[in-house]
DNA sequence: ATCCCTCGAGTTCA
DNA sequence: CTCGAGGGAT
């Protein structure tokens, strides 16, 4: 970037900046997520270190943030609340211990390691022992008086267990748990009232009230972080820890003290990866230099005192851009447009995918090829878009239409008025007979190990496979003369193919790929019909008088069997040998009639095993929890359904509990 | 017609 | 995991 682009791109940022700084610290309403602002302000920085003539100072980045509300009384703080500057890697700590050692503080013995909660800055003030007032970090410089809501705060004591003469301040961070934040905006969403974002936002709004007793209502906790120690009577800062301990003051219980760069390195990943155990929100750690003349000598540049850093996690949420969206077209004819990125890392590994489900979800989110956008995982695993920055947009942005033809067999694209997804109604295009083989060989279908997308690939260019039951009859001296194919790995492609010849039939049917047939319906019509025969032969009513088949289904099931196609299909895995293993139909085993929700990981079998030891025994597994649900088998580290059923009252079974219930 | 429960389908990276 | 939509109960 040249300087010219740099001059408007600053300047288009600060503004953007002032403007989300003064609804977030001012207003309590933020409209763009905490990391999406974090990304700006680190783009702002990155020009401004990159043109330092260009940084002012009365840029965003030289400025704490927020301006009291006019309600509260104003209280001057007893020196600077400054924040702490950011690291986000080892290499950012190594560049402080390097600055630091250019001040001559070299070797330092001692780092306090202290867990970053996601909260706000407040500033106590004890006379006598007694707390007379409590204040927000406000601008730095001066805050609001906020006492009687502090006052309401169980972790902070009105009176001192200690000294009880003098004037003694001490700083801490005030914040929600997960839980409590949960419960107040469920209260919040009843009552219509406004929904907080996060427990950030929500411990601010509480703190905030001008009527006491609706802080109290909300369970705040206190951690304190400083003691202000004008005489430095304390050496470290693990003595002030312990002794505000002693006076009553909570301190993080999990902070420490360690020794070297590679222990402050365990430490974080340590709390990165345990996070989601704590009852409160981490956005990272606090290193700092435990011996505080050490501390103090380091000095402060700007608004941010040298002798520590935030060493913050890998956002969950990452900036990047838009670079082009392509559609996709799946099995069923589905045209799912794809966000095409520019690679950016979240959470540890690169994403420069991410679906944008349909056109619905395009013009929800607004985007268009070119724009800044956010990227989170929804699950923690898939990529996702949360929100556009249409701020950032340069106009060169262009608009994204669904083509009117496939863009691989060149169909015209239909749609269903009353539906939201596009398709491509070729039963033959290329796309959909590839995903249609691939299905097939995938591990709940034929579960045909090893051969995977890009043999299915090689094989269909390569003319030897049109549909899945030409599989059977391959050789190997077929897939030896394709590129990239060893002896070695096309006698296994063929021996997993022939492993394959006796199928359970739900299998198979779920593995033909009929819309709307997925596993759960294979299942029931293998159960009800018990051969491939009967179901091939059923009519539309025989079909419909099925449990969970209705008449959409009916018709696809019985128009996909009639189709000469389909027909020819079947023969040709008839000639090839396949046995179709016959459905015994509906067990009435011990756990008949009743329904079980799978969660979290299980020691002793997969959860996949779990499924098949209770349908055998009669029982049946559903894939999301409702009252109907008889129990919810939660295995270690469960997922969202395990709140759901505590909700809903349903029985919660450990995985012993379950193992009894299957050996009795 | 309308709600609730389930199922189906699509999805990313290492 | 999440969304959309089919099936069935009301």
């Amino acid at each position: 970037m040249n300087k010219i682009q740099a001059i408007k791109r600053i300047e288009k940022l600060r503004s953007i900046i002032s403007h989300h700084q003064y609804l977030y610290h001012t207003l309590d309403a933020p409209e763009i997520s905490d990391s999406a602002f974090d990304a700006l302000v680190h783009e702002l920085n990155d020009l401004e270190n990159k043109f330092p003539d260009l940084a002012l100072s009365d840029s965003p980045t030289q400025r704490v943030g927020g301006q009291p509300l006019k309600e509260f009384k104003k209280v001057e703080h007893i020196s600077r609340m400054n924040s702490l500057n950011d690291a986000f890697s080892q290499e950012d700590i190594q560049k402080w211990l390097d600055r630091l050692a250019n001040l001559d503080i070299k070797n330092i013995p001692e780092f306090y390691c202290d867990l970053k909660m996601d909260g706000l800055a407040v500033e106590l003030k004890y006379v006598d022992g007694v707390f007379v007032q409590g204040s927000t970090r406000g601008d730095g410089l001066i805050g609001e008086d906020i006492t009687q809501n502090l006052k309401t705060i169980k972790s902070i004591p009105l009176k001192l267990n200690g000294p009880t003469s003098g004037e003694i301040y001490i700083r801490g961070e005030v914040f929600l748990t997960k839980k409590e934040f949960e419960r107040i905006n469920k209260e919040q969403g009843e009552k219509g009232g406004k929904m907080y974002a996060n427990p950030r936002n929500t411990a601010a709004g509480s703190l905030r009230q001008l009527d006491p007793s609706i802080t109290a209502s909300r369970k705040l906790n206190f951690y304190a972080y400083d003691l202000m120690d004008t005489d430095n009577k304390f050496k470290t800062k693990k003595d002030k820890y312990e002794i505000l301990n002693t006076w009553g003051v909570t301190t993080n219980p999990d902070g420490k003290v360690v020794n070297s760069i590679e222990e402050i390195e365990k430490f974080k990943n340590q709390w990165e990866e345990e996070r989601e155990k704590l009852d409160y929100e981490l956005d990272g750690i606090v290193v700092s230099i435990n011996d505080n003349k050490l501390y103090e000598q380091a000095g402060v540049i700007g608004k941010a005192p040298r002798g520590g850093v935030a060493y913050k996690f890998a956002p969950k949420e990452a900036k990047t851009i838009v670079e082009d969206i392509q559609i996709q077209v799946g099995r069923t004819g589905v045209l799912t447009p794809v966000a095409h990125l520019k690679p950016v890392s979240i959470g540890g590994t690169t994403v420069s995918r991410a679906t944008l489900h349909n056109m619905d979800e395009i013009e929800r989110l607004g985007v268009k090829i070119g724009d800044t956008v956010m990227v989170g995982r929804a699950g923690d695993v898939i990529p996702d878009i949360s929100q556009v920055l249409p701020v950032l947009r340069t106009g060169n942005e262009k608009d994204f239409h669904l083509p009117k033809k496939c863009p691989v067999c060149n169909t015209s694209i239909k749609k269903e008025a009353e539906q939201v997804a596009s398709y491509c109604p070729n039963t033959d295009c290329p796309a959909r007979q590839r995903e249609t083989i691939y299905h097939f060989c995938s591990r709940n279908a034929l579960n045909i190990d090893g051969v995977g997308p890009k043999i299915i690939d090689a094989l269909m260019d390569a003319g030897l496979v049109q549909d899945y039951a030409d599989l059977y009859f391959l050789k190997v001296e077929d897939i030896q003369n394709l590129d990239r194919f060893a002896e070695v790995s096309s006698a296994n492609t063929i021996n997993a193919i022939a492993e394959r010849k006796n199928v359970p039939l739900a299998r198979f049917v779920y593995g033909l790929g009929i819309m709307h047939v997925g596993e759960e319906t294979a299942r029931v019509l293998a159960q009800h019909f018990h051969t491939l025969e009967k179901l091939s032969e059923a009519s539309e009513e025989a079909l419909t008088a099925v449990e969970d088949v209705g008449p959409v289904v009916a018709k696809s099931i019985f128009e996909w069997f009639k189709r000469p196609y389909h027909r020819n299909i079947l023969k040709k895995f008839e000639k090839a040998g396949l046995k179709i293993i016959e459905d015994k139909g509906l067990v009435r085993g011990k756990l008949f009639g009743k329904t079980f929700v799978i969660t979290g990981t299980l020691d002793s079998m997969s959860r996949e095993e779990a499924g098949q030891r209770i349908r055998s025994l009669g029982g049946k597994v559903s894939s999301s929890v409702s009252k109907e649900t008889s129990y919810v088998l939660a295995g270690s580290d469960p997922g969202s359904k395990y709140d759901r059923a505590e909700r809903l009252g349903v029985k919660i079974i450990n995985e012993e509990d379950f193992l009894k219930m299957l050996h009795f």
